[in-house]
DNA sequence: TAAGTCACG
DNA sequence: GACGTACGTGACTTAT
């Protein structure tokens, strides 16, 4: 059977490297099991890889000869030259184990062959294969994104094919990674070395200077040779001290590309097209249902199913335009019969509060789907009879009303994509959207942490399709059109595939919040908020424009004297805004000690940093602290949040984002209401302008410590539960405890330090972290951790229990049961991995206040309009809601908020410390607070 | 578009 | 033994 084809100069030939493959697969993709419990989820992300890459490479540059190589098990022969090598590589993960063999069979029924060999790894093989097709003149490209490859790059002959980028790497990409061309890599990673495969290298040299030191002495020998020669004199020790290690590194990343026998021959590889039915018969197997249609579609198995199924193709000319009240009723009638529809708007701008109704589009069952052309004014070229080119349209108002039964009616569910912006505008169409669901909140909830949950990104992973970007519908830039604009066939190819494919989404999702057991999640903590959230959109808040304008000349004049005064001193004009510029003359020019470099090389002028230089009197770093103060609060709030304000309301009109975040948390953008100044008093001034209507006042109620509360809740820590609810000063009763001082009296310093560790501890403490918040040195914060700990070991139980949850299960939940995933836990570089565990620590906390709120919003609408209170809620930020009510009721809603936010675990949870909230109202914010 | 900085909880 | 670290966000400016 074994089919052999000549390979020559017109070959190409590719080699993947399985097991990056594999290990992309296992950490992309949430654990999935087949019925039978096996384990397949890092198959199936293999499998999608493949047949991804095998029809992407349909077309240009196809490959003559192909195969799949793997590492073997085990030990390789780098481990006789240096013992060390990969040693510290912890075990496979207990559910990949029985997925290797799987993953062999699954490279076999795509007619690839797989191969591997014994005491060599997969990257040595794909170094002696690439060096036997170029013997014969074919070309080689690479599938893996192992930088140790780089290697073996030769210009337009062997390039590396990074498919997660997209990317095809050639000389100048290695020389872009290592700073040298292919053939000085391996000097460098003799310098450089590699922690996660224990190649040792010299101590203290990156990747900046060894590429800088082969660059300058050409080769590992010579620069050994002449390592005497070198000025710094730590460098030079470390060159002379560990030269021997870093001939072995040399040897250990040099690849092997003269093994003296392969496992199949070159001839033998396989090609782009698998055998229908083994590879069906082999995904079946695996129960692996979308990928096995795809495949049977594309390889011309079994014609599709009837549509209907939510995996069928997507058919963008079998959408329809709908134009006339016949063909309207014909999809509204379908609609009603279908009970589920899916519903898309498209407008002609991004914010819903203030963009105008262009189009919607339905969708009755997977892959019938239409579009409504409401408002579009004929495509703009200049001319300025534009209008005279309007489509014929079904008039907008007689469609609203037509329209309004179905999307109203109590048979019927209507699922968006982000509904709610679809809620916002067609409420101010005067349609109440009820009853909905929304595909990407049902994302949220199973795979909150491991994605995004944008449609594209969703269509993409769970149908397999791509969807047409926005931008090439209506271009982007200056040149960028709106909606209303788009010629009605492609709008119609465009708008229908959005709701088209939302069914399908939802089609899938749905069962699968239910199959997970996040249905109760999804049903109190998201999908009810979506139509909360649009209401507040909606309401804005009034912002006055006269108060931002005057803070606005008044920061301008501030920024003016702080950059005389700068200019001054530093002798010359500058720009005081360039982090770069200032840099520069603070520590090349003045030669100011204490100079630290950010990430990116460049010195860091942060306030911390100017800070510390203006302690010691230097003029220059306070003059520059003020002007960036005023320069922040005159450009990020009095220009822009005048600019935002809707000038048919006069309020600004925030928009909510409620799967942004991986706690639960939400995010406010356009512009962000959750970070208005407070901490300082200038800053403060910007909050005066945001004020209610006449008559009314706003108010303003916040949870009082709710993450250290739910932190003694979760932890069980007595004292600290005790301490809450007698009402204790929180932080003044750790000092006591931890430093043996009584609460009367104490040292304010001796608080602020506790209340820096309280704080510490929620962020998942460091001895670092806590050293540099509290200025103090690293080992007395680590006495303060450890006495924290003696004085409370519930919390570090709870610290200790989170690491070994988020290790164990690569996720962590809030005490509601949110589910937050976090797959950088298993991350090759330990630092990630530490970073993941505070996350971990971290999450169940934060998230779980953001779900007593989220509980508490829900709520209160109702019980607001219950009490008969002329009020709204207008804002949320994280801990606190703020309200605009009538003056005269203001005490009433206060004392509503209090009983609605701090019973809000309730019914299903009983907090064991209370969630106090502390509330006041005044005419603008800052007085309500 | 990325990096640096800074506003908030 | 060295390394790099407090958790979660979004917006604005400069520089590429």
């Amino acid at each position: 059977m074994a089919v052999t084809r000549p390979i020559d100069k017109d070959s190409h030939v590719y080699l993947i490297d399985g097991s990056g493959y594999i290990f992309r697969a296992y950490h992309a993709l949430p654990p999935l099991t087949r019925s039978d419990g096996t384990p397949v989820g890092a198959v199936q992300g293999f499998c999608n890889m493949l047949w991804k890459l095998l029809e992407d490479l349909k077309g240009e540059d196809q490959p003559s000869h192909l195969a799949v190589i793997f590492d073997y098990s085990g030990k390789s022969f780098r481990n006789e030259i240096y013992p060390e090598y990969k040693a510290h590589r912890p075990p496979a993960p207990e559910d990949l184990v029985p997925q290797f063999p799987l993953i062999r069979d699954a490279t076999r029924a795509f007619g690839t062959p797989c191969i591997e060999m014994e005491g060599f790894e997969a990257d040595d093989l794909i170094a002696t294969y690439t060096k036997q097709a170029r013997a014969k003149g074919a070309k080689v490209t690479i599938v893996s994104s192992d930088k140790d490859l780089m290697q073996l790059v030769e210009d337009g002959q062997v390039t590396l094919f990074d498919t997660m980028k997209n990317k095809r790497i050639g000389t100048e990409g290695v020389r872009e990674k290592f700073g040298v061309g292919p053939e000085k890599v391996i000097e460098v990673q003799a310098l450089i070395g590699d922690s996660s495969d224990n190649v040792p290298g010299v101590p203290g040299i990156g990747p900046k200077t060894a590429s800088q030191l082969i660059d300058e002495y050409g080769d590992l020998e010579t620069l050994l040779s002449r390592a005497e020669e070198i000025k710094q004199t730590k460098r030079r020790e470390n060159l002379i001290e560990f030269a021997d290690q870093a001939r072995i590194s040399k040897t250990l990343v040099t690849l092997k590309t003269d093994m003296e026998s392969v496992p199949e021959a070159l001839e033998a590889f396989g090609t782009i097209d698998p055998e229908s039915d083994e590879l069906v018969a082999f995904l079946k197997s695996m129960e692996f249902r979308t990928l096995t249609r795809r495949v049977e579609e594309a390889l011309g198995g079994p014609a599709a199913d009837e549509s209907g199924d939510a995996t069928a193709p997507i058919e963008r000319d079998k959408y329809e335009c709908v134009t006339t009240m016949a063909a309207l009723n014909d999809w509204i009638e379908a609609g009603f019969k279908a009970g589920v529809i899916a519903v898309d708007t498209e407008t002609d701008a991004l914010s819903s509060t203030a963009a105008g109704l262009v189009g919607i589009s339905l969708a009755t069952a997977p892959g019938k789907a239409c579009y409504i052309p409401l408002d579009h004014v004929g495509e703009d070229d200049g001319d300025l009879l534009g209008e005279s080119k309007r489509p014929d349209q079904i008039a907008k108002t007689e469609a609203i009303a037509a329209l309004k039964p179905l999307f109203e009616s109590p048979a019927v569910l209507k699922v968006g994509q982000n509904i709610k912006y679809d809620l916002s505008v067609l409420a101010r169409e005067g349609i109440a959207v009820a009853p909905y669901d929304d595909t990407m909140l049902l994302s949220y909830v199973i795979d909150g942490g491991l994605h995004g949950h944008g449609m594209d990104e969703l269509a993409e992973m769970h149908l397999g399709h791509q969807c047409i970007p926005f931008k090439e519908v209506c271009g982007t830039g200056k040149k960028q059109k709106h909606f209303g604009q788009i010629a009605l066939d492609k709008a119609t190819e465009y708008a229908a595939e959005d709701a088209d494919v939302t069914l399908r989404l939802w089609e899938i999702l749905s069962p699968s919040v239910t199959a997970k057991a996040k249905r109760t999640i999804y049903e109190t903590l998201e999908r009810p908020l979506a139509s909360v959230l649009a209401d507040m959109e909606r309401a804005g808040i009034k912002v006055d424009p006269a108060q931002l304008a005057r803070l606005s000349s008044d920061f301008a004049q501030k920024m003016a004297e702080h950059e005389d005064e700068a200019h001054s001193i530093a002798g010359k004009p500058f720009n005081l805004a360039s982090p770069k510029q200032l840099g520069e003359i603070l520590f090349d020019e003045m030669g100011l000690p204490g100079g630290k470099k950010t990430k990116g090389g460049a010195w860091s002028t942060d306030a911390q940093t100017l800070e510390n230089l203006a302690a010691e009197g230097h003029g220059l770093p306070q003059a520059i602290i003020g002007y960036r103060t005023f320069a922040k609060l005159k450009s990020t709030y009095a220009d822009a949040l005048k600019a935002a304000i809707n000038p048919a309301t006069g309020r600004v009109h925030t928009s909510f984002s409620l799967a942004a975040t991986s706690t639960g948390r939400l995010a406010s953008t356009d512009p962000n209401l959750m970070n208005i100044p407070i901490r300082t008093e200038e800053g403060r001034k910007i909050r005066e302008a945001f004020i209610a209507e006449p008559g009314n006042v706003l108010v303003s109620a916040d949870y009082s410590q709710i993450e250290l509360r739910l932190l003694a809740h979760i932890a069980d820590v007595g004292a600290l539960k005790d301490a809450f609810k007698r009402g204790e000063d929180i932080h003044a009763m750790t000092a006591s405890e931890m430093f043996g001082v009584p609460v009367e009296g104490m040292d304010p310093m001796v608080r602020r330090q506790a209340k820096a560790i309280n704080f510490g501890i929620i962020y998942g403490i460091s001895a670092f972290g806590l050293a540099n918040n509290l200025g103090i040195e690293r080992d007395k914060a680590k006495d303060f951790i450890e006495r924290y700990f003696e004085k409370f070991p519930g919390v570090k139980a709870y610290m200790d229990a989170k690491r070994e949850e988020v290790r164990d299960k690569g996720y962590v939940e809030t005490i509601f049961g949110r589910r937050m995933h976090m797959p950088g836990i298993r991350d090759k570089n330990p630092n990630m991995r530490q970073f993941v565990e505070r996350q971990a620590i971290n999450a169940p906390i934060q998230g779980s206040a953001a779900d007593v709120i989220r509980r508490a919003m829900i709520r209160l609408p109702g019980e607001i309009s219950a009490a008969g209170l002329e009020a709204r809620m207008l804002l949320q930020v994280h801990d606190e809601l703020v309200f605009e009510v009538k003056e005269s009721q203001a005490d009433e809603l206060i004392a509503l908020a209090k009983k609605v936010m701090s019973g809000a675990a309730r019914p299903a949870l009983e907090i064991s410390v209370p969630l106090d909230v502390e509330a006041g109202a005044g005419t603008h914010w800052g007085e309500a607070h």
